[in-house]
RNA sequence: GGCGGCAUAGCCAAGUGGUAAGGCAGAGCUCUGCAAAAGCUCCAUCCCCAGUUCGAAUCUGGGUGCCGCCUCCA
C-alpha cells in the first residue's frame, strides 16, 4: 500500500522530523504510565487516547506496533497513602492498577502490549544499577546508590538545562549524602516501615526514574521509536531517564521524543496532587467515550486542553451532527432504491470525498493533527448531507464511498462516532415503531394533524424522536446505541 | 532566577511565506401542515511595536500577557 510521510514533533531537536521506524514495520513505543495512588483523571486520559490514535493510524499505514506502559508500583505516594489506610503498598497500587485499566477500557482505548511493573522487575534494575556503578556513573552511599550527573556530558540536552543552574531557586531539601545536589537517586535505602528488597547496597527500593531505564530496554531495546508521556515528565524524569539509559548502554535511549499538552482545569493543571480533578470513571458515566474522544481530539495532542464544568455539554451539539449524519447515512443505505449508476454529478461527490479522505490522511500523518482531521470530517458532513437532500435518488456508489470513511477514521482510527445501531435489537420496536408511524402517515394524509403531533410529542416525552423527512419519517431512540445517554 | 511553550472571531480551534479550515453560538433564507433535521448565505486580517520580503497570522528583534517544568505529577 502506498504510505503517507510521517511527520513528528520530536521534543529532542524541537522540530518536525519525518519519521521512519527502526525496524522496517515493526514500531516500538513506550509511554509513561502512572504511578496507581489515586484515581485516573482526564488528565491521564489524553495521552492515552492520543497514543491509541496513534497506533491505530500507524497501523492504517501498514506498519505493526508494540506498545509498552508501565506502572510505578512501589513509589513514596503508594507507601504514604497505603500506611494511612493500613494496607500493603502493592496492595494498593493493585487498586488503582484495576480502576486505571477499567477507565481506559471506558474509553475504548486500546491495551498496551505490555504494562510492566517496578515490583516485577527488581532484579533487572539492580542489574541496571550494578552496571551504572561498575561503568563509574554512579556511586553508593549510605544504602542509596546515586547517579553521577556530572559523569554524564548530554546530561540537560532534552530539557535544555544547564548543570550549574539546575539547583537554583530550587525548593527542595537536598539529601546530605548526595555529592552534588543535582544527583539523584538509583536505588533508595530502605526505612523502617517501608517494603524493601536485597541488594548489593543492602536492603532498599529503586529510585524513580530507573524503572523506565530497565523496563523500557527490557522489551524494546535501543533506540527504540517513540518515547511519549506528559510534557510535565520531560524533567527531571525524562532526562534522567535518558542518562541513566544512555550512560549503560552507550547508545541513544529513544529515537523520537514525544510529549502531549496538559490538561488544565480551571486555568490550572489537573492533577492529583493539587486535588482539581475529575476521575474518568466519572465522566464515562455521565457521557459517551465517543463524545470525550471527540473533545480531546479537538485539539492538537501538544496544546493545553481546558476543561470545565459544561464542556463537554457544549462539545456535544457539534458531536452530535456528526453522529446522526453517519447514522442517516447508514440507513439511507439500508433503502431498496437507490441508484446503481454513476451520473456526472456522482463522479464529482466522489472526488469531493476522495480529496477529503487524502486530506485526513495528510493531518493525520503531520504531527497527528487531529484537530485538522475532525474539520474535514465535518466537511464531509456538509459534503453528504447535501448530497442526500438532493431531489434525485442518490447514488449507492457516492454513499458506500463516504460510508468506508467515516467508518475508517471517525470509528476506527478516532473513535469519535458510536457504533452501529445494534441490529436486530429488541425483537418488538422494530415493527411496533413501524406501526405507529405507518397509522401517522394516515392520520397525516388524512389531515388529522392534532392526533399525529400528539403520537409525535408523546414518543418524545419516552425518548422517541421522529423527524419528517422528503423520504419519509424517520425515528431515533436517544442513546440507544451508548453506554450512557446524553 | 533558569529552561520550554503559547497568544487567531462571542467561545473552541486548524493553519509556519502567497493573501484566514472546521465546530459551537448568533442573524437571514430554503424545505415543511407544524415541528425537527438538513442545506444555503452572512459573521475575524490573526496581542502590541519595529524590521526582513514583491508578499507575513506565518521569518527576525523588542515588548506585554498567560501556561508548564526546575518538588510528586500524564
Amino acid at each position: 500500500m502506498e504510505r503517507a510521510a510521517i511527520k513528528v514533533y520530536n521534543t529532542m531537536t524541537r522540530q518536525k522530523e519525518e519519521f521512519v521506524p527502526r525496524d522496517g514495520n515493526r514500531i516500538g513505543i513506550y509511554v509513561c504510565g502512572v504511578t496507581p495512588y489515586s484515581h485516573t483523571h482526564l488528565g491521564h486520559a489524553r495521552p492515552n487516547v492520543i497514543w491509541d490514535v496513534v497506533k491505530k493510524f500507524l497501523r492504517s499505514q501498514g506498519y505493526e506496533t508494540y506498545h509498552v506502559q508501565n506502572f510505578t508500583d512501589i513509589d513514596d505516594k503508594i507507601i504514604a497513602r497505603a500506611n494511612e489506610q493500613g494496607v500493603a503498598p502493592l496492595e494498593l497500587a493493585q487498586e488503582f492498577i484495576d480502576e486505571y485499566l477499567a477507565s481506559m477500557d471506558a474509553l475504548g482505548v486500546e491495551r498496551a502490549d505490555v504494562y510492566p511493573r517496578v515490583s516485577q522487575h527488581i532484579p533487572e534494575i539492580i542489574a541496571l544499577v550494578e552496571e551504572l556503578v561498575a561503568k563509574g556513573y554512579a556511586y553508593a552511599a549510605n544504602g542509596s546508590v546515586f547517579f553521577d550527573v556530572s559523569s554524564f556530558p548530554g546530561y540537560g540536552k532534552l530539557s535544555n538545562q544547564k548543570r550549574d543552574e539546575l539547583l537554583e531557586g530550587t525548593r527542595f531539601e537536598v539529601d546530605p549524602a548526595k555529592r552534588d545536589a543535582a544527583d539523584f537517586a538509583l536505588w533508595k535505602a530502605a526505612k523502617r516501615g517501608e517494603p524493601a528488597w536485597d541488594s548489593p547496597w543492602g536492603p532498599g527500593r529503586p529510585g524513580w526514574h530507573i524503572e523506565c531505564s530497565a523496563m523500557s530496554h527490557k522489551y524494546l531495546g535501543c533506540a527504540f521509536d517513540f518515547h511519549g508521556g506528559g510534557s510535565d515528565l520531560i524533567f527531571p524524569h525524562h532526562e534522567n531517564e535518558i542518562a541513566q539509559s544512555e550512560a549503560a548502554t552507550g547508545e541513544q535511549l529513544a529515537r523520537f521524543w514525544v510529549h502531549n499538552g496538559m490538561l488544565n482545569f480551571q486555568d490550572e493543571k489537573m492533577s492529583k496532587s493539587l486535588g482539581n480533578f475529575v476521575t474518568v470513571q466519572d465522566l464515562a458515566k455521565r457521557y459517551p467515550k465517543e463524545l470525550l474522544r471527540y473533545y480531546i481530539l479537538s485539539t492538537h495532542y501538544r496544546s493545553e486542553l481546558e476543561y470545565y464544568e459544561g464542556k463537554l455539554e457544549e462539545m456535544s451539539r457539534g458531536w452530535k451532527r456528526l453522529n446522526q449524519a453517519v447514522t442517516n447515512l447508514e440507513a439511507l443505505l439500508r433503502s431498496p432504491d437507490l441508484r446503481r449508476d454513476v451520473s456526472a454529478e456522482d463522479e464529482k461527490a466522489l472526488a469531493r470525498i476522495g480529496e477529503i479522505q487524502e486530506g485526513i490522511v495528510q493531518a493525520l500523518a503531520d504531527d497527528f493533527n487531529t484537530a485538522q482531521a475532525l474539520g474535514l470530517l465535518f466537511d464531509l458532513v456538509r459534503e453528504v448531507n447535501a448530497y442526500s437532500n438532493q431531489d434525485i435518488q442518490p447514488s449507492q456508489i457516492v454513499l458506500e464511498k463516504a460510508e468506508a470513511v467515516f467508518q475508517k477514521y471517525a470509528r476506527d482510527i478516532l473513535g469519535i462516532v458510536q457504533g452501529k445501531a445494534a441490529s436486530g435489537e429488541s425483537s418488538l420496536v422494530e415493527p411496533l415503531m413501524g406501526l405507529m408511524l405507518e397509522i401517522r402517515q394516515e392520520l397525516r394524509a388524512s389531515k388529522n394533524f392534532a392526533l399525529a403531533d400528539k403520537i409525535r410529542d408523546r414518543l418524545q416525552e419516552m425518548g422517541v424522536t421522529v423527524e419528517d423527512t422528503p423520504r419519509g419519517p424517520r425515528w431515533k431512540i436517544e442513546g440507544v446505541s451508548s453506554d450512557a445517554e446524553l
